[in-house]
DNA sequence: AGTTTAAGTTAGGATACCCTAATTAGGTAA
DNA sequence: TTACCTAATTAGGGTATCCTAACTTAAACT
């Protein structure tokens, strides 16, 4: 399944509010993604129609298997990035913040060697 | 200047087919950045207004001084990204393609974290 | 010069994301 | 229960980037 980046960003978002606060509401993630809601109810919907995540209008927002995954694999790109990053001597706060930009666009390839060589650096 | 992802993708383009061939055309853009010659009329008229570089209906294309500079400075951000990510041991290719996307997104102060560690790393 | 071809432009649309203003639904408090 | 407040939705737009089809211009060939 190919998602356009913010996307991504929406199931992320989703994922981790699940997770820190049990409930997931559309102002929680407009907040945290910085827009309005309408937008997130718009992008909610389609998120709901790809069958990334279940919703009825006004009440709980949950992921699907499908939909976890996917947010489970953005996070894990991340955290590579943000430990190279931090490696090449970017301060954490900075490191993540870039880290979420840059966690959509590299290719599947360049996340394996960054896992490999953090590994290997963390040793 | 602030300018969007896309516009520096045009404007380093530009700056490297100048570099490589001469003369810059249209179509030539568009084949780099795989799009469609109309799409490069629009965007090359956009930065023409903004005085980041000449351009005459069916005329030669130059970057103005100020382009240049903002065209070197994507360049610059992108090669320390792809030297960082080859110390991390992506492969050059993947390393090269992959930083043209990196190099709109990352922030100065990364950047400049890059560029020192990847100095280090080289000596 | 006259014709053909390639490059570039114009016109008209599509899509992804985002917004404000106004409305509706749901839950809470009096 | 009624009135109210907050969350969410709907309606109507806006901008950036891209496209195809049709037209124009300029260059190249004969």
């Amino acid at each position: 399944m190919k998602l356009s980046r913010r996307a991504e960003d929406y199931l992320r978002i989703i994922y981790e509010i699940r997770k820190e606060k049990g409930r997931v509401r559309i102002k929680d993630i407009a907040s945290a993604l910085e827009v309005r809601p309408p937008t997130v109810t718009e992008m909610v919907d389609k998120l709901r129609r790809k069958g990334l995540l279940i919703y009825e209008k006004r009440g709980r927002i949950s992921l699907t298997e499908e939909g976890e995954k996917l947010a489970r694999n953005v996070k894990d790109r991340h955290m590579a990035i943000v430990k190279l990053l931090e490696i090449a001597g970017v301060p954490g706060e900075v490191a993540k913040r870039d880290a979420h930009k840059i966690e959509h666009i590299v290719s599947i390839e360049t996340i394996e060697c960054i896992k490999n060589f953090v590994r290997k650096m963390e040793v």
